[in-house]
DNA sequence: ATGGCATGACAATCATGA
């Protein structure tokens, strides 16, 4: 099967490119960040006439998540969670739901700002809240993808300039110690695992250049459990998406898993009586 | 040190992002 997380930046003003590349790449769920819509505005129909359910979580202006499945192969997501159960919280940034037999919990994480706001505060509680989640998440549903647009670097292989971006916001300690923890624990960052090439990024800054000169980060990671980890084959990050007309400023990441669907119910289903 | 670009709310700038 294959998975893709996508912070489109605006689901009203990307629904053209989202359409497209859903056409194009045909993933058995898509997640995104930044939708940028409140539910009642959510483009259900568009997405259906392209084959795809979806579930989600928005508000107006600022965040919002969701999971869009493949109608004809693994048909709707269920079983979804919206935000996180111990910690409330009015931004719409989590999403859970299982597709297939994987759950995915798809996360716009909190940008943070800068190390010494008050929104830097609340991005280590998001994060310390999640992890707390997660292993809640992990014990009732043993294959998690935990995918989305993190905004924190791994380490500075993820930075294109470590001198510029140390310590800044993305970069800090406090923010690589929570997802190196999230390692620790046994999911495996499955871009990595493939051994990229330096400079490859997920994300870059509108701004003077920053796509051409590839001076990017990458902050958009799909994190796997072990079985599904051992099972996936390929992970990229689809840098042609970024190089449209009025492009989002992430790229579309996607792994690839060689899972069935719906294989586990299958060896469970009774065999036909011996004769 | 600041803004640079994009998006949305709102109607000229401002909040936010990363």
């Amino acid at each position: 099967m294959k998975l893709t997380t996508w912070n489109v930046n605006s689901l009203n003003v990307r629904l053209p490119h989202v359409l497209e590349w859903l056409d194009a790449n045909r993933p058995d769920a898509l997640c995104l960040q930044e939708t940028k819509l409140p539910d009642e505005r959510f483009p259900l129909a568009a997405l259906r006439e392209a084959g795809y359910a979806a579930v989600y979580a928005g508000q107006k202006t600022y965040n919002g998540v969701a999971i869009l499945t493949r109608l004809e192969t693994v048909g709707e997501a269920n079983q979804v969670v919206i935000g996180n159960p111990h910690f409330p919280d009015e931004q719409r940034r989590l999403i859970a739901a299982t597709v297939a037999d994987v759950r995915i919990v798809n996360g716009y994480f909190p940008n943070g700002q800068a190390p010494d706001s008050d929104k830097f505060v609340y991005k280590l509680a998001w994060l310390d809240a999640l992890a707390h989640w997660l292993d809640e998440e992990r014990a009732r549903y043993p294959a998690l993808a935990l995918m989305g647009d993190f905004n924190i670097t791994r380490d500075d292989a993820d930075v294109h300039d470590p001198v510029a971006w140390r310590d800044q916001i993305h970069c800090t300690e406090a923010e690589r110690s929570r997802l190196a923890a999230l390692l620790q624990s046994g999911l495996v960052d499955i871009f990595r695992h493939f051994d990229p090439p330096p400079g490859s990024y997920s994300w870059w800054d509108y701004r003077q250049g920053a796509f051409r000169r590839n001076a990017g980060l990458r902050i958009d990671l799909i994190l796997l459990t072990q079985t599904l980890a051992e099972q996936a084959t390929a992970c990229t990050i689809d840098r042609a998406a970024r190089k449209r007309e009025q492009p989002s400023d992430h790229a579309p990441v996607t792994v690839e898993i060689a899972r069935a669907h719906g294989s586990a119910r299958h060896d469970l289903s009774p065999r036909d009586p011996a004769p």
